[in-house]
DNA sequence: ATTGTAAACATGTTTATTTT
DNA sequence: AAAATAAACATGTTTACAAT
């Protein structure tokens, strides 16, 4: 408790908490009578109530071993302790580890932590609380001087990995959630493309770390393994995977503007919204996204996107998403067969040195008919159903056992 | 541009950006026909569109004065900039100033920053670009060494005032933005209450540095001079302005989790998103909420919810705000009634002392039989009329002329 | 190539001190 | 009392480099 707390009314609600004179969440049943009775009976006053609550508690009363009231839902389970202590080989006879405090990395723990929160998502300061609750090595190294390193290392993978996925807190002023975002199977990501791509094509073995061995630690299917796009996001992730930062061109600003959103349903109604649509700083998750097949399964996808944007109407929430995601495919294959043909610099020099014509108002403008560019791909037309439900579908991207749509919050 | 980027494809977008080969926002009459064209027409290779974005852009072209592509939207306007020099004193003949800049504060030049840009809404570092565009002072100290003074006091003013409101943004990765509530009339807020008491309930005079007189930097009307409550958050927030820091107690925690809410409408379904509607660290707005008679109104809000609220069923997301907001009055008044009592420590020893009993399951428990204090307060039952309609539109904590509720994004 | 470690840096929050 | 100023600190992002 904080000394510049001096009123009695803080003291109050710090002694609630921290004496633990409400029962833990576990005792729900309680709750619900209590909503009963504050439904049955009049209105019910402070200090009555708090009797009430006084009656319900205690027996629930669990032990909080974390220091201060942040993390109040840590919870110190000793079967997860020695669970983690085997992982980390501790146990066994070896002396050499492959770290100091043993067998796991630092993403394996974090991991650990994040999945065996309530909620699957941990600030910062719970995930150090985690570690110096359950590792024995950090617990010794706890106090400010020693526990730099180690912190810094932890943030440091945070925002290296993109399985590690921020959400901003929903309560002002409080650090973001950290959660794990489990169609990353490549637990680590580079945040920017190393100086030249010919390094990059070469396959790569990725881990996954996420759902190791013993099934306390994680109930977690890992059925995830095709291919299939999960969300239009992650359309546009292997799209924009060479690409470090990325604005979005005036004109998709523009088209997105004019086209006035609808008032119901849960798309947000701001064009800036539908940029939460558009990470800019996206990764590829999958190397063999570059494929050719998968450039023609982009190709198909795109194709039938565009067929439907003419069937729907601008006010069409989908209309945004579909004009988004066709506009990054094209661009995105014109640049490829640049690419490909080796001239990377014609289409570029074309663009810039075209003269700009005077203003065409309301124009018809038929864009297959003019100028430039030898690129034409082949495009694959195959019975790929691709629905607005189809879509919607797609966008929730879900994480499977988590009981809410935890990056909803990112979207809207 | 970053010579980090080395792809042809990053080129491509740079170039088109910073060349403004796109047109402005301004020419949306054009990007409808463009979205006609792609609607009518099959599908638009990339090249056919760029010839045609060139064709369309030009004539609206824009000097961009801002030196990086994060700043993109950061236009100078030689009118603002006389207007602001005026303001600040720089054409008069005095030598004296306020500050060395102008007689402007950083809390007064960041408002300005805002409030002439396009989305009512900034980065830090388009304040910072904003400020050496536009005050002459900081133009000469825009080098890094020179900018750490003014750069540090204006982020100190945007957490320290509470009409600055940070709103994460959509796209992961990239800073917030800052946002002004022109709720808080009082521009500046302590985050903390000062040691003792006394001093707070002297009344303060609050400056509104929002609307100051020129009407090109505001067209924002001023019309909320009234003490009427204009949502939920406003009245939690007006009582919880002597805590420093909030947590809710377990036991309402344990009432909103076990109420299921309702998978439509605009309210989230998980019990973490209703916190969003309980900002931890809230603020006094008006001291004069303090008063007798803004309590009976408290109190008679409070009493006609708590009658609502036995009509209701638990899955109605209302009943969670409704239970959230009575539990939150009759706290505080209790604690208010203590204090002016000068009994402090009785409720408090009182529910201390009191022996937890057994669990009773699904009790039917009469919250105004038992025990303990005396404080009896007369609750003033008037014709206040607060249905739910009332409820769900004071929620809409809606800025009175953005065009979009950009408070939204901190709710859900 | 993967991981650990250090460090520079940006963005926010908060407290303390000085100036006016 | 309000504002400017300095500074400590937490949280994230990114780069560099060493160890394996
Ligand atoms: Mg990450
Ligand atoms: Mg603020």
């Amino acid at each position: 408790m904080r000394a510049s707390c001096s009123s009695i009314v803080t003291d109050d609600f710090d002694d609630f908490n921290e004496k633990n004179l409400y029962p833990s969440s576990s005792s729900s049943n309680n709750c619900i009578s209590l909503i009963n009775d504050i439904q049955n009976n009049d209105f019910p006053f402070f200090d009555d109530l708090n009797d009430e609550i006084c009656k319900r508690s205690d027996s629930h009363y669990e032990q909080d071993l974390s220091q201060n009231s942040s993390q109040k839902t840590l919870h110190y389970d000793p079967q997860l302790a020695n669970l983690i202590e085997n992982e980390l080989g501790l146990n066994d006879c070896q002396t050499s580890r492959k770290n100091a405090w043993g067998n796991l990395s630092y993403a394996e723990l974090i991991a650990k932590a994040i999945q065996n929160s309530d909620q699957q998502r941990l600030t910062l300061s719970q995930i150090y609380s985690w570690m110096i609750l359950y590792i024995p090595y950090f617990r010794d190294k706890a106090d400010k001087k020693s526990s730099t390193g180690w912190k810094n290392s932890i943030r440091h993978n945070l925002s290296l990995h993109n399985c590690f996925v921020r959400i901003p807190n929903e309560i002002a002023g409080k650090s973001s959630w950290w959660t794990i975002d489990h169609r990353a199977k490549q637990v680590r990501g580079r945040k920017r493309l190393q100086s030249n791509e010919n390094s990059t094509k070469s396959s790569k073995t990725t881990t996954n770390y996420l759902n190791k061995s013993n099934s306390t630690c994680s109930n977690l299917t890992n059925n995830q393994q095709s291919t299939t796009f999960t969300s239009v996001r992650d359309i546009n992730k292997s799209f924009y995977h060479h690409l470090s930062t990325q604005t979005m061109p005036n004109i998709l600003h523009d088209m997105l503007k004019s086209s006035s959103p609808l008032q119901t349903s849960n798309y947000s109604n701001s064009v800036d919204n539908i940029y939460s649509l558009n990470p800019t700083k996206c990764e590829l998750i999958d190397n063999e996204y570059y494929s050719l097949n998968n450039v023609n399964e982009y190709e198909m996808i795109s194709s039938k996107l565009s067929k439907q944007l003419k069937t729907i109407d601008h006010s069409n929430p989908l209309f945004r998403r579909m004009v988004l995601t066709i506009m990054r495919h094209q661009m995105n294959k014109s640049k490829l067969n640049n690419n490909n043909n080796n001239n990377n610099n014609n289409e570029r020099e074309k663009i810039l040195s075209t003269p700009p014509p005077s203003i065409i108002e309301n124009s018809q403008c038929n864009f297959n008919s003019s100028s430039s560019s030898s690129t034409t791909t082949t495009t694959t037309t195959t019975t790929f159903d691709f629905d607005f439900e189809t879509i919607y579908d797609l966008d929730k991207t879900t994480f499977e056992d988590s009981q809410f749509n935890i990056h909803d919050l990112s979207h809207f």
